[in-house]
DNA sequence: GATAAGATGTTA
DNA sequence: AACATCTTATCA
């Protein structure tokens, strides 16, 4: 029972990325709670071609701007929500792109918000307590040695950065 | 107002 | 390997 509070998203983002992994997403949907440990993420800044926030401040982007501990949900492709965790000091665009999770059906960025019913009315949404019904709690501890560092998947731009984390052996972890 | 591209998932 | 499908950004 320990939410991680802003400090813990208020640093570098790729810090946040390697420490959310084996962190607890709960979402809470009328009376029931579902939850999932994070296995795999993605780190997006401000100095990146392929962030949403890299050609300047957008209606859309603006939420990459606002403080850390706050949830970004967008729709790709007019099908799938990703959902980020928003880090940085507030004016300082960067979040977290969560791209699986370890549960059944939740292997992909887009599944997992088909999953745990995550929609643009979470945008924004204060992830640092239970209110939004959206919140990360701390989980396991995974030793550096198990984070496995790659390149990203899904983008064109800047796909050679290698700002992707997953948990080692881990069978949840989308595509291999 | 119109157009092109996109941090994906499913199907063949 | 191709496609489904629509919001967002970027023009005019």
């Amino acid at each position: 029972m320990s939410i991680l509070n802003r400090e813990f998203y208020k640093k570098n983002t790729l810090d946040v990325a390697k420490n959310l992994l084996g962190c607890k997403i709960f979402r809470k949907i009328n009376n029931e709670i579902l939850s999932g440990t994070i296995v795999e993420t993605e780190a997006y800044m401000q100095d990146d071609p392929a962030c949403h926030a890299f050609n300047g401040y957008t209606q859309r982007s603006a939420t990459l701007f606002k403080q850390a501990g706050i949830a970004y949900v967008y729709l790709i492709y007019g099908m799938y929500y990703c959902l980020n965790f928003v880090t940085e000091a507030e004016g300082t665009a960067g979040a977290v792109l969560i791209r699986a999770l370890n549960m059944p059906n939740a292997n992909g960025p887009g599944k997992l918000c088909r999953e745990l019913k995550i929609d643009k009315s979470l945008n924004e949404a204060d992830v640092t307590n239970k209110k939004s019904g959206l919140w990360v709690e701390k989980g396991i501890t995974v030793p550096p040695e198990n984070i496995v560092t790659t390149t990203r998947i899904g983008i064109k731009k800047a796909a050679d950065y290698p700002w992707r984390f997953y948990i080692k052996d881990n069978k949840f972890v989308s595509k291999l």
